[in-house]
RNA sequence: GGUCGCGUAGCUCAGCUGGAUAGAGCAUCUGCCUUCUAAGCAGACGGUCAUAGGUUCGAAUCCUAUCGCGAUCACCA
């Protein structure tokens, strides 16, 4: 469509400069709808703002031209405002082939030129496994980070942990007194169950001990703060921002098993980060930061000590920056994080933050801080915002247990694509082996398309009892399209690829303006920062290849032009889909 | 209460910078497996695009108001 309209729009505009004496460069085009004779419309209403004339009349004269001028314009008709021209079939034999010959079609070679982008996403909490919601945020940072790239932008994956604080003390506090040495290795467990484990200890003990001294005639709230183990933790805290050094210790030892269960869970979704920034080292940069804002007189202290910032003009409330014992909070550290990024690439030309829209007003206020504080590169941060993953109960809540773990989902999903797979009788042959890394590519799959498919703004409904839909708008369904083409181009073995002309059906047409639209889509999806738009895209694609080829031969033909354009086409659909499914992370398995 | 986001078929969602009669899937119903994979294909049914105004050749899309749902407004992260 695209390549369409720039062939025609230079055309269109010297016939106008002529004609009419109006420079207009950009047009408006559309495929044209079925009822009507022709490949490609322009609407000529949009021409009238400049141009006072009968559109009908306007749209006759540009039509006549264009057949008189562009031999690959074969016919035209108007109606109402609209212009409907007839594109010969040479033209697009002549774009397929343009497109076999781009090994990477569609995706824009790196412009050294634009700076590196950050996608920062996933930032996990180091006291709790990765959830459902997590499973989210994950696959739309990493999601986006791959169509930045095939848009031609230098791409760093990078996430911030949090490291740091009162409730990773709660583990180690529960650990230490409960734990009996207990390690991954000794119980079996991924390191982020066990340490997760611990916080729930945590809790559960926490509450017991209120209870107990409510008994003895304390108030709630007295009993909360009085309570032994909430005093340990306090004290752990106090302890390791002195730097004691067993606290340090078990802090490292206990984060490092967080880690390597994290590093199962993100294999296990394929996704990846290049770099890593952790609070625990970021937060005294942001401290600088802070005290640098005082001096500038950008940031105001309070009588308590206490440090903050006034956005009363922009509309918003003070925010606190540094408490008054002159910790950091929340703030504090992105400020530093952020400032640090900037110093580990200076040729930065962009931020994106993958976090969900609670967090809205937090970054609204974390940029503008930022901008008042004099960073020009602040304008170029964005939030990824997107809308809560929530169950047929409600919210997920990690002390009522409604919380659905990724490792388990994940295990879930594939067992799920195992358990139709056998039903459906297929797979013969296979070895085990085979099988089960094929139920895993199917079961994730599912899983990624389900969630990128959405716009990221709205909010998910997940319901694990009904688990995730494999017929179709969803993953398996392309996935299994994928799977026939190749065996179709198996059982075609070698073809030239050289097509000649040969008359193309409607349908074929249309897959092929499809195929056209490819890179229009990923520069589109990349400005939007829209996973969504992709996997769509693609669906709409199996969807025409589908419909057309389930009802032809392809190898049985005689005319063996017609059979090697058809291969030729199947071939460029898989190539688009493998482009277009890798941006979202999916795998597209031989067979299935 | 202030601010932000969402509201499209019974359900889950598309709908690009305004364009022709608003599109898919699920569910329900009807056909299609001895010819490359039926996780599929062809078809039927299903809509006051939350509501009311406005902008114009033309509005699901832009503006205003109202209603409904959600988030947020901490010396939490």
């Amino acid at each position: 469509m695209k390549a369409l309209a720039d062939q025609l729009s230079p055309v269109i505009t010297d016939y106008l400069i002529a004609n009419y004496q109006n420079d207009i460069a950009q047009f408006e085009y559309q495929a044209t709808r079925k009822e009507f004779e022709g490949d490609i419309t322009l609407v000529v209403f949009s021409l009238l703002r400049h141009i006072k004339a009968n559109p009908v009349t306007l749209g006759e004269a540009i039509g006549a031209h264009l057949v008189n001028t562009l031999s690959w314009v074969t016919d035209f008709n108007v109606v109402k405002g609209f212009l409907n021209l007839s594109i010969a079939d040479g033209f697009y034999v002549e774009q397929l082939n343009a497109i076999a010959s781009n090994d990477q079609y569609g995706h824009q070679p790196l412009d050294k030129t634009k700076g590196v982008a950050l996608v920062e996403y996933s930032s996990p909490n180091t006291n709790k496994p990765l959830h459902l919601g997590h499973i989210r945020n994950n696959l739309l940072g990493f999601s986006v980070a791959n169509i930045l790239a095939a848009s031609g932008q230098k791409v760093v994956k990078t996430q911030i942990i949090n490291d740091r604080g009162i409730h990773i003390c709660k583990s180690m506090v529960a650990w230490e007194k409960f734990g009996q040495g207990e390690t991954p290795e000794s119980t079996g467990l991924k390191g982020d169950k066990l340490v997760g484990n611990y916080y729930v200890r945590f809790d559960k003990e926490y509450k017991q001990e209120i209870a107990n001294l409510m008994k003895e005639g304390l108030s709630e709230d007295e009993a909360k703060i009085n309570a032994p183990l909430f005093k340990a933790a306090q004290t752990m805290l106090r302890d390791w921002e002195a730097g004691k050094t067993e606290v340090v210790q078990l802090w490292k030892k206990m984060n490092s098993w967080v880690y390597k269960g994290f590093d199962v869970t993100y294999r296990n979704l394929g996704v990846a980060f290049d770099s890593y920034y952790y609070e625990s080292d970021t937060y005294l940069l942001g401290k600088t930061l802070v005290e640098e804002g005082l001096e500038k007189n950008i940031l105001f202290k309070k009588e308590d000590g206490s440090v903050w910032i006034d956005l009363t003009d922009e509309g918003l409330d003070e925010k606190l920056l540094l408490r008054s014992d002159g910790t950091a909070v929340y703030m504090t550290q992105d400020l530093g994080t952020a400032l640090q990024r900037y110093k580990d690439n200076p040729s930065m030309s962009g931020m994106v933050y993958t976090v969900g829209n609670e967090q809205d007003y937090h970054f609204k206020v974390l940029f503008l801080i930022l901008k008042k504080l004099g960073f020009t590169w602040a304008d170029s941060l964005y939030h990824l915002s997107y809308g809560m993953v929530d169950l047929p109960h409600g919210k997920m809540k990690s002390r009522e247990g409604t919380v659905v773990d990724a490792d388990d989902l994940m295990v879930e999903m594939s067992t799920t694509a195992g358990k139709i797979a056998e039903e459906l009788g297929k797979l013969e042959g296979m070895t085990n082996e085979e099988k089960k890394s094929l139920y895993h590519t199917i079961g994730l799959g599912a899983l990624k398309y389900f969630i990128l498919k959405v716009d990221p703004k709205k909010r998910i409904l997940f319901d694990p009892e009904s688990s995730v839909d494999f017929t179709g708008n969803t993953g398996p369904f392309i996935q299994y399209t994928y799977a026939r083409i190749q065996s179709i181009l198996r059982k075609a073995g070698e073809r030239k690829t050289n097509t000649q002309t040969t008359s193309i059906q409607e349908r074929e047409k249309e897959i092929i303006k499809h195929l056209l639209e490819y890179p229009t889509v990923v520069q589109q999806a990349a400005k939007q920062y829209s996973p969504a738009l992709i996997a769509n895209y693609s669906y709409d694609l199996v969807k025409l290849f589908n419909s057309f080829y389930q009802n032809i031969s392809i190898l049985g033909e005689e005319d063996q032009a017609k059979t090697n354009f058809r291969i030729q086409l199947c071939q460029e659909v898989a190539k688009v889909l493998e482009q277009s499914t890798g941006l979202l992370g999916i795998q597209l398995p031989q067979r299935m």
